[in-house]
RNA sequence: GGCUAUGUAGCUCAGUUGGUUAGAGCGCGGCACUCAUAAUGCUGAGGUCGGUGGUUCGAGCCCACCCAUAGCCA
């Protein structure tokens, strides 16, 4: 145990039911479960809560699309999604979802609070309206010419091909993208949630969060610009929650998708005797950190903090930032064929080769990370198997031949054990801050001396020249308790891999602070191999899975 | 269009408050070794740091403009 016992919330943005899971999607849960994982192997009360993102527009429509009910959609996204990522071991403590019964609960008493204290506004609106389908269509479901630039096919808020923003009624020729139909502009009474009543509240949140630099620069741009209300209800037909005391209409999906952290949390705690209250009233002791995706900062940096402040709930600890994924340098496309989807990666490669290369490149910062093929496949290969899983392949050899599978009572280098040792500091910092990149060079620089080591004193030539002295058992027990400590220092980032070295060295815990103690004079079992290169042929194959259809 | 970021060897990235010949890993060449999942060790060749112009005794690191890329504009 390192120092005090902390009590840690973690979230990831809770992932929209609609589609299938890809590889972007896990940059976000794997930067998570990496930095929940080593904080409960440091001892903390860590716990990890999500869910489906199961409301909104979009949901409703794809459901009506597929022949099904929105109910029916997202248990079936549901379930693949708890596959996807148990399959790349990410531990949930709490996976659930916003279409629930203490989402509702939770979103009616926030909602009920804000409107008590005066900060619920009421305002009618004019919308672009589809009179075939009779609901009023979001800026995405309407498609037209661009005011700009006359590009044809656009999108209701911003053309693709100049990139201006506008209103959707700015658009030349609407169409619904639902009915085909020309929209008609229609007016209708909305809720709004006075964000500037929280401007003070904010700022002086905002300078206690440890936001990341580009982060708060960003939000000194918004604060500058002023905080504007928000929008938070839609129009019947919707899928999400009816807001109480008005007909027809219901939360927008952003407004009830942040609590369902708490709906998870709260489900979690009545299923394990405590009470939600503990985590999360104003004050509660413990820390609350999100990870999100550099597009929804603004709701996870202000409008969430400003709700939970508004309706006497804590603020979060922290909103830790990621950017974007690109493979081979281009953005996720299904047309490129970069459109790889969780699944379509777990038929053909091992997960813990990805949860290691997107260690290897995330930092705490907002940039975008490239998975570049064949840097995967060569990093991949050169660090775990070539490094690290290479040195107990080349020592417990000669442990099982010529010690009958026990370990030398001696220390073949102290010098060396101890400065694997206090490795341990820096590394943990570097975890904690979410330099997972900057850990994962240091210990594959620590592997390199564990090779070294054991090239410098050519255990083979020993043995063949002296057969099974002191000596020879010293340099191999060495070479594995080099190998255990790097294992404990990969082990957020690889927990099977961690799992199956435990049972190899009968040290089934390896947990942090094991890397204090070693395992000299122990029986081990027989080494069996960790894992396997990446070959060229599995992501080929993989990538022939996602290929766009006819090219 | 505005804003916030990013742009460093073939690839992926580090580069602390501006200061001697710009670093790492991978890949590539050479040598050694053969215990190991052809893995390892030693060694070498590759960048003038997106572009232009400034500030400074001195800039990858500051300023201006430009180009490219990402996200946001609720």
């Amino acid at each position: 145990m390192s120092g005090t016992k902390r009590s840690i919330i973690v979230t990831t943005a809770l992932p929209y039911a609609n589609g299938a899971t890809h590889l972007g999607h896990l940059v976000g849960y794997l930067q998570t479960d990496i930095w929940a994982r080593f904080q409960r192997l440091r001892g903390h009360d860590c716990r990890y809560f999500c869910g489906d993102d199961a409301h909104g527009t979009p949901i409703m429509l794809r459901a009506a699309q597929d022949g099904i009910t929105p109910e029916q959609l997202i248990a079936e996204v549901g379930a693949e999604r708890r596959r996807d990522f148990a399959d790349f071991h990410i531990h949930f403590d709490n996976y659930y979802t916003t279409h629930s019964e203490e989402n509702r609960q939770i979103s009616e008493l926030i909602y009920q609070r804000l409107l008590a204290k005066g900060h619920i506004a009421r305002r009618t609106i004019t919308q672009m309206y589809d009179p075939e389908r009779e609901m009023f269509l979001p800026d995405r479901y309407i498609r037209g010419t661009c005011p700009h630039c006359g590009a044809t096919d656009q999108y209701g808020d911003q053309c693709e091909v100049c990139s201006t923003t506008y209103q959707p009624t700015d658009l030349i020729d609407p169409v619904s993208a639902v009915s085909g139909v020309r929209p008609v502009q229609r007016e209708s009474e909305h809720l709004f949630f006075k964000l500037g009543d929280f401007t003070a509240v904010l700022r002086d949140w905002i300078g206690r969060a440890r936001l990341n630099e580009a982060v708060a620069r960003k939000l000194d741009e918004w604060f500058e610009a002023g905080l504007q209300d928000w929008d938070i209800s839609r129009d019947a037909p919707y899928f999400g929650f009816a807001i109480p005391g008005e007909t027809g209409k219901y939360f927008y999906v952003w407004l009830d998708a942040p609590i369902g952290y708490f709906a998870s949390l709260r489900n979690w705690c009545e299923r394990n005797g405590r009470d939600w209250h503990e985590f999360v009233k104003a004050g509660a002791p413990g820390e609350m950190v999100h990870f999100i995706g550099k597009d929804i900062m603004y709701f996870h940096t202000l409008f969430w903090p400003a709700m939970l402040a508004g309706a006497d709930f804590r603020l979060p600890t922290t909103v830790n930032v990621h950017g974007f994924l690109t493979v081979n340098g281009v953005k996720l496309s299904k047309s490129r064929g970069t459109f790889i989807t969780a699944r379509s990666y777990l038929e053909h490669l091992h997960p813990e080769y990805l949860r290691y290369y997107y260690a290897a490149k995330l930092g705490s910062g907002v940039d975008d990370l490239d998975l570049n093929l064949d840097d995967f496949r060569h990093r991949v290969n050169a660090d775990l198997i070539g490094k690290v899983v290479n040195i107990a392949s080349r020592a417990a050899g000669f442990i099982h031949k010529h010690f009958a599978g026990r370990l030398s009572d001696r220390i073949g280098d102290p010098e060396l054990l101890q400065a694997f040792q206090q490795a341990a500091d820096e590394l943990a910092q570097a975890y904690e801050n979410r330099e997972y990149s900057r850990a994962m060079r240091e210990v594959m620089a620590l592997a390199d001396r564990a090779n070294q080591y054991i090239d410098r004193h050519k255990p083979w030539a020993l043995a063949k020249e002296f057969g099974a002295t002191p000596e020879l058992h010293d340099i191999c027990s060495m070479a594995l308790h080099l190998f255990r400590i790097l294992v404990i220092y990969l082990h957020p980032v690889l927990p099977e891999m961690a799992r199956k070295v435990g049972e190899f060295l009968r040290d089934p815990e390896l947990r942090w602070d094991d890397v204090r103690t070693t395992i000299s004079g122990r029986d081990i079992n027989p080494f069996q191999p960790l894992l396997t290169r990446i070959e060229q042929s599995a992501i080929d194959a993989m990538l022939a899975a996602n290929a766009p259809k006819g090219a």
